[in-house]
DNA sequence: TATTGTTATACTCTATAACTATA
DNA sequence: TATAGTTATAGAGTATAACAATA
């Protein structure tokens, strides 16, 4: 393939990712935001606030997409124990499982669309990706 | 930098790239679709039913995408001559120096994001993100 | 009948501003 | 006063269904 310039190539990769995992997400009813508010749930039980700094977001933004990802049963809010104006916001056991098969099924996606490089190239690919955004 | 394993290096890549063009297109008051919508436009005058298949959205969307750049004179809809029932959707003079700035200016991102890697680097790192879309 | 495009409708996502409750 | 969070409101973006005009 002819080198599209490290610009034009960044772009197009970055396209597909997001177009990949996009696609996999709505096959579950997902937007790409709901799974990433999903992602970072994973390991970590958030406040509001926290929650709208990690995803780039107003707080009020936050409340809706924590409000109907509660109606789905996916996550849920919980008092804080030491600030009663607080809430941390955890995953459920059917949002934890839902996350898990998006990114697995994500992965092979991503897997798939490097297969026609080899596996040096891909462990350069990786290691280089990992450098830019490390 | 530790690596990510090829997926998370990818996603977390292509993350950044979109949240760059994002940001850079939000200065110029345009959301990601927009700036795909006029980027495709640099080269074609598309009907509305084309749009829609390059942009991956329903015609109905597609419909308002336009008449929003319409109403801030970035593009414009021609009649065809062919087919009465079509229009031709073209950048105007004003679109088309919008789109070119925020270009030159996501390649500028692009091109810090990666300026930690020699270039010997970022020309294999080009290379191969170009195999993997092309 | 099929295609091109718009309209009506509804929902998600987002921000700003104003608000409540707690610190 | 400052912070955590919600509500009210408005607008962009999206899809589905129904429609009009033309092919």
């Amino acid at each position: 393939m002819t080198d599209l310039g490290i610009v034009d190539a960044l772009a197009q990769l970055s396209f597909r990712v997001q177009a990949a995992l996009a696609a996999r997400a709505a096959e579950h009813d997902l937007s790409l935001v709901q799974v990433r508010l999903l992602g970072v749930l994973r390991d970590r039980t958030p406040g509001m606030a926290q929650l709208a700094a990690v995803l780039g977001l107003d707080k009020s933004s936050v409340t809706g997409l924590v409000d109907r990802a509660g109606a789905r049963g996916l996550v849920s809010r919980v008092a804080s124990e030491e600030d009663r104006r607080a809430v941390q916001v955890r995953l459920t056991d059917r949002g934890r499982a839902l996350v898990e098969v998006v990114e697995r099924e994500f992965g092979a996606d991503v897997a798939a669309m490097v297969s026609e490089l080899t596996p040096a190239q891909q462990r350069t690919l990786s290691g280089l990706a990992s450098r830019v955004v490390g």
